[in-house]
DNA sequence: GCCAACGTTGGC
DNA sequence: GCCAACGTTGGC
């Protein structure tokens, strides 16, 4: 089981309106190659921390993979392809990029050292560490 | 709103 | 295949 990281603008889409739809959705409108790999590594059940870019700036929940990378619906062009999720739980408390920027175990995120990377792995002990601070059982 | 970092595009 | 130009992301 590998652990994931996925970016959305609360403003385009949040987890809240992850939660709403309450059926898979597709996460459509990647165009990077290494998000884009990511996404084809994924496998049905997986799990992925939801980050708030822009506004908020913090994980609010888990998300879970529902569907196996699949061409993306917005665009024609055959290299972008897409994984579809669907909202797992919310965490009880947020963790902001701010707390992962100075944890002394969380130095070596994606998140923190490149911050344009829009879907990117997590490793099995920040999975655990991050669950722990938003108050959500690994 | 600014701007640095980064990734993609496209001319050569 | 290189690299300059350009566009976009996202933190501040």
């Amino acid at each position: 089981m590998a652990y994931w990281l996925i970016k959305s603008e609360p403003d385009v889409w949040s987890f809240q309106d992850q939660v709403d739809k309450g059926a898979p959705e597709e996460w459509h409108g990647v165009r990077n190659y290494a998000a884009r790999n990511h996404m084809r590594a994924m496998k049905v059940g997986e799990k992925a921390f939801f980050y708030h870019s822009n506004q908020g700036k913090e994980i609010v929940g888990i998300a879970k993979v529902a569907a196996l990378v699949h061409p993306d619906s917005t665009t024609d062009d055959p290299r972008w392809e897409c994984v579809d999720f669907i909202a797992d739980k919310p965490f009880k408390r947020p963790v902001t990029l701010e707390e992962i920027k100075v944890h002394p175990n969380l130095q070596d995120m994606i998140l923190v050292n490149n911050s344009r990377l829009s879907v990117q792995p997590v490793t099995e002990r920040e999975w655990k560490i991050i669950c722990e601070l938003g108050g959500v059982k690994p």
